[in-house]
DNA sequence: TCTGATATTTAGAATAATTCTAATTAGTCC
DNA sequence: GGACTAATTAGAATTATTCTAAATATCAGA
């Protein structure tokens, strides 16, 4: 599911304060969030513990995926999920919707054309309300 | 991931050929795919195995996962998923998404608007070419 | 600043959907 | 029918994730 949010955040770790929409940024939740605005790869759970075990050697998987939860329930962060592969996460908090290169594996960010809404195309049920929404999209590049 | 299909599909189980695009019927692929034909509520492969059961007790849950492997990679029916929930399984090939009522847990088959390709709104990077795309929504009904 | 209450982190065990393995059974083709 | 291949089976293995209970950190009030 992907929120849409207009409201100022974090573009780097430096720019993490102390408590952001009411969710205390701990030292593990300040780590665990840097890690995804440095590097924006869509990465899981378990690639998001390597990378932050560099800085901080002690940290556990169970408390990333706390971490994560903590800050996929603030609207801080995006959960992705693929098929079954496991949760990928994204700080792209703009509606957008996700394309894999099956290929190689990497995912992009996919934005929607100005002014398009997914859900004017569709028939849904009467008195139907949207509240999360996820399109995933996989496929090649041409020539690739 | 739904497919398009406009290939005449049995709608009952009575009209389950021996073979069907290059899929051998067995006993046990012809059962799952009746369960999955007689109610399409998007069950899981736990709750199919149990209604297959109850016609041939000796049917094995791995059976199930193996058939429902074979049926969709044939393409005669679609694998369903949403968040990490177990995937489900729906044997509507016409182009459609899903949309889950988030009290009751109701999956609704949704078709498209006349004419409304979704990858239409999309700003797909260049040289993108869709192979599958899979779309899940989710929220409630209004006064519900 | 101490003190108790609450929130967070941690390691490891538990869970649950799915896949794998190896043996058996069924089906097909000469 | 005999040999080959495909499918089924039971149960073990895998793996992402969640749970548990204990330890640690943070906070609010005296």
């Amino acid at each position: 599911m992907v929120r849409n949010d207009a409201e100022k955040l974090p573009v780097s770790a430096k720019e993490i304060p102390q408590e952001l929409r009411g969710l205390r940024m701990t030292k593990q939740r300040r780590e665990v969030y840097s890690v995804l605005l440095r590097n924006r790869d869509h990465p899981n759970a378990n690639e998001i513990f390597q990378r932050v075990q560099k800085g901080m050697p002690t940290i556990s998987l169970a408390t990333v995926y706390n971490c994560l939860d903590a800050l996929v329930e603030h609207g801080l962060i995006n959960q992705v999920n693929f098929d079954h592969e496991p949760s990928r996460f994204c700080v792209n908090l703009a509606p957008h919707v996700h394309f894999q290169d099956k290929k190689t594996g990497v995912i992009h960010d996919v934005s929607f054309k100005d002014g398009c809404q997914i859900t004017d195309l569709l028939d849904l049920p009467r008195g139907a309300e949207v509240s999360e929404l996820e399109l995933t999209i996989r496929g090649f590049f041409k020539g690739s």
